[in-house]
DNA sequence: TTTTGAGTTGTTCGA
DNA sequence: GTCGAACAACTCAAA
């Protein structure tokens, strides 16, 4: 090997310079050359939405922000992967190029094929794990099969996993300096009109944000976690799922500081052992996507292909901009819209709204999903709203229906989440916040509020809901 | 091969 | 207000 030949470290949802073993391997051969592609052609991908795509440029500006402390530029190239790293490999004489693990179908496919053109081409190509505890091919259940439900594959997880520490990084020295597209030409920010102003204010995108975070919800959160994490009135979840997915941080980094955390402290460990089992969901969605690859685009439950979903844009539409009549439902997908986030607790709850009370197949919400969360992640999204639908691994008997009248009550006893989302309602008392249409006339008149003009009554009332529900699962079943 | 125990997140009804 | 049962059987994982 020739010491001054440099490598290609082909960054992609691993946007961060600590534990990440393609740059590290990438450093101890040689000079580095740090690349990211854009690549919006090649076959098989999903496109990123919208909101994903202002938390990567976001991402990116830090990402070379933190190369460049170290000497190293971050060299950007938009179109076919493949193509382009034949170029990059040509033009920097690079001998070997360095990435980590993607799970997507598509870009399993893709990276697959480029691996192979380029060992044939003399180059080195090695992939790594940088984003899941454990591979998603190394944990099978007694009969080499994947797993189906959730509590065996977490257990097996557990019982499997052995983290060490993470390798220190060699010091990295620049490679020969190759052109570079500028971020601003990506056009990855809104402009007309510029919609990014709620997440601006709500997030912090890059490394030092997604630690900054890690330490925040250690320090603050944590102790709390087991008994608030319902709860969408309090600061009371991680805020680490967009960090997670751009790889700002990885799994095991989080895994160890919350178990560090945990073995100090004993009365953390009920909180620690509830937040790492979400971790846990995060590797079972990637375990469902490795092995059903279908699983964003068809049921894990074939019988659910026949399923006689209801097909209506208004609805929808209603929906998707917190129109629904429903307070909690409304706040969630008002939540989402301007802050490119949601709360776990009310994702369910709108996701239950959308699939069993307006009957409307789990892929609308799944697509409205992708393109609206700054978090959106395939695995996730697609095994959470199979999960909700009933057609996925593990899933919600189909008689669970949310109330989302109850859920509310619970869960934002206050009003104080509604309150923040659902502005036009603000005034009224909390014993009516969440069935507004049961307030009398001079409780609404004082709050300012006057139903079907100022804020919508119910899309469809909660009993005929349910029953219909119940009735079109019911079914299913026949 | 057969058997057995268990399975994220809920709601409603009736006592 | 609170509590337990019913809601359905089925599939999965392991013994």
């Amino acid at each position: 090997m020739v010491a001054s030949a440099p490598s290609l470290v082909w960054f992609r949802q691993d946007l961060r310079l600590a534990d990440n073993p393609a740059l590290i391997a990438a450093a101890a051969a040689g000079p580095v050359i740090p690349v990211y592609i854009l690549d919006d052609e090649t076959r098989g991908l999903r496109g990123i939405g919208g909101a994903s795509k202002w938390w990567l440029h976001q991402s990116l500006r830090s990402l070379a922000a933190d190369l460049a402390e170290r000497g190293l530029s971050l060299v950007l190239r938009r179109g076919p992967a493949a193509a382009a790293l034949s170029e990059l490999v040509r033009d920097s004489s690079a001998h070997s190029v360095f990435w980590n693990r993607c799970y997507e179908p598509g870009t399993i496919t893709r990276d697959s094929a480029i691996k192979q053109q380029l060992t044939a081409e003399g180059i080195r190509a090695a992939s790594f794990n940088a984003n899941l505890l454990l591979e998603p091919w190394e944990i099978t259940t007694g009969g080499g099969d994947p797993y189906r439900v959730f509590t065996p594959f977490w257990r097996a997880l557990c019982a499997r996993l052995l983290l060490g520490e993470v390798p220190p990084m060699p010091p990295l020295s620049p490679g020969p300096k190759l052109r570079s597209d500028s971020l601003d030409d990506w056009n990855l920010l809104p402009t007309k009109p510029d919609w990014a102003g709620g997440l601006r204010n709500a997030w912090q995108p890059g490394e030092a944000g997604a630690l900054r975070q890690l330490d925040k919800f250690i320090d603050e959160g944590l102790g709390r976690y087991a008994d608030e994490r319902n709860r969408p009135d309090l600061p009371s979840s991680s805020s680490l799922s967009p960090h997670l997915h751009w790889g700002e941080i990885s799994p095991g980094q989080i895994w160890r500081a919350v178990r560090r955390a945990a073995d100090a402290e004993p009365a953390l460990e009920r909180h620690a052992a509830s937040y790492l089992r979400e971790i846990g969901w995060r590797e079972f969605s990637y375990h469902l996507l490795y092995h059903f690859s279908y699983l964003p685009d068809r049921p894990l439950r074939p019988e659910f292909e026949r399923f006689d979903w209801t097909d209506d844009p208004a609805l929808r539409m209603a929906w998707s901009r917190g129109k629904t009549g429903y307070p909690l439902v409304d706040a969630g997908m008002r939540q989402l819209w301007q802050t490119g986030w949601m709360h776990n607790r009310v994702r369910m709850v709108v996701a239950s709204f959308l699939i069993k009370h307006l009957l409307q197949d789990w892929r609308h919400g799944e697509a409205w999903f992708w393109d609206t969360l700054v978090d959106a992640d395939l695995a996730s999204n697609a095994a959470s709203w199979q999960w909700v639908a009933g057609s996925g691994a593990d899933a919600a008997p189909y008689f669970r229906i949310m109330n989302p009248i109850l859920q509310g009550q619970k869960f934002d006893p206050n009003g104080d989440y509604v309150r923040q989302f659902v502005p036009e309602i603000a005034d009224l008392p909390t014993e009516y916040l969440h069935t507004p249409w049961t307030a009398p006339a001079d409780v609404l008149a004082t709050a300012g509020i006057e139903l079907g003009r100022s804020y919508p009554y119910p899309l469809i009332d909660h009993v005929a809901g349910r029953n219909r529900a119940l009735a079109a699962f019911a079914r299913l079943r026949e």
